[in-house]
DNA sequence: AGGTAAACGGGAGAGATGTCCCGTTAGTGG
DNA sequence: CCACTAACGGGACATCTCTCCCGTTTACCT
């Protein structure tokens, strides 16, 4: 409640404090490429962001919460979704959209560091959670529209699809850590769309035999 | 190569060496349930395990060793693949018992932490990685029996197709955080299925426009 | 049984990690 | 432009993590 009011960075956000954010969220950036999540120390990145230590214990409290919130910062920064005009297009411009987040480089690095440090940190898993949830609803508009255009069965669960896009992909690269291609990325949309159209995601659907 | 030689426990592995692993590892599991991984420390588990810190360190050497090593002794117990006669049914049996080791007790509670572990230490993703391959191909048997019971298209891939039953429920439990729930999984097996049944895991299948 | 050395255990100590205090700097509102 | 105080910075200090040394226990071989 009082909580708000007493986290430095709130009351006087302009100048000084925006600008030892930014250089923060830099150092941390570059401290993730170079040594991954577990190899981020607060230390190290006071350092390198030219600050007093005390001060990023102060404002962000450990690794997962400064990982969070450069997450925060790139997540204002990413781009729409695609309108390809057919669901088939959209799904797999979705799917590279997601393929490009997770292994393009700074950009990739940081992300999985956020999937990291979501596995430690409550408040990380938080912001991960709100953050995928957003993108989510975003591209479930695609599959939407693909319903009015009577591409897909009415009914289709718009966001349950578009989560199976992304799930493969994110299963291989948190639990079997094997690189994924952007034809990894395209088969999954494709397999996404073709169950889609087979009603798999639409009511009716038979769950219990 | 002379590596192996050189690990505490390798040459004299009875009598106590085996009880003081025995007891590591089970105060290792107990650490998981109460505190999870990052609550996991070195002395803690010596302190529990009525074992040497010493010795906890020099044998397993940082937490991500001691839940690999939890992880390679719950592997020899896992239970064999199941053949209920359909496809449909196995796929289910599957799903369902990727749910029960991802969300019961104590297991869940492990594998949830071997997640952790492997986001942030190469030997554990290693070994997730390995666990994880040797799942998929022995569920992949099914599949191959399908294709044969002209269940499934020739040419599906099997491996490919059992992935794809099992990564939702792993992009719920790592990205999302959401609950997964028995229903959860069926569906998963459904979905996946459909798909496959429709020819999305066989040759043939349209990845490029 | 008895000898040998693998493996363990305790404790000291170096090093990293995180906290606190307080003087200094510089946004912000008047 | 001035006063007020949020926010920063440096450094001392407590704490935790991890390593090393060396004496003790005990598994394994004959």
């Amino acid at each position: 409640m009082e909580q708000v009011s007493r986290v430095a960075g709130t009351v006087r956000p302009g100048g000084r404090t925006a600008r030892v954010r930014a250089a923060v969220l830099q150092a941390t950036q570059d401290e993730l490429v170079e040594h991954g999540f577990q190899g981020l120390t607060m230390d190290q990145v006071a350092v390198r962001a030219g600050v007093g230590k005390t001060t990023v214990y102060r404002r962000w409290g450990s690794p997962a919460g400064l990982v969070t919130d450069l997450m925060t910062e790139l997540a204002d920064q990413s781009s729409p979704r695609a309108d390809t005009g057919s669901i088939d297009g959209d799904l797999r411009a979705n799917a590279l959209a997601v393929h490009a987040a997770l292994t393009d480089g700074r950009l990739g690095v940081t992300f999985e560091a956020m999937i990291a440090a979501a596995t430690c940190d409550a408040q990380a898993a938080n912001a991960l959670r709100a953050f995928c949830r957003r993108r989510l609803e975003e591209w479930a508009g695609a599959v939407e529209l693909a319903v009015k255009r009577k591409e897909l069965p009415a009914g289709t669960d718009a966001v349950e699809l578009v989560r199976a896009v992304s799930a493969p992909l994110f299963y291989r690269l948190v639990v079997t850590r094997e690189s994924v291609t952007a034809e990894d990325a395209e088969r999954s949309a494709v397999r996404a769309l073709i169950a889609a159209r087979a009603g798999a995601f639409a009511p009716g659907c038979p769950v219990a035999p």
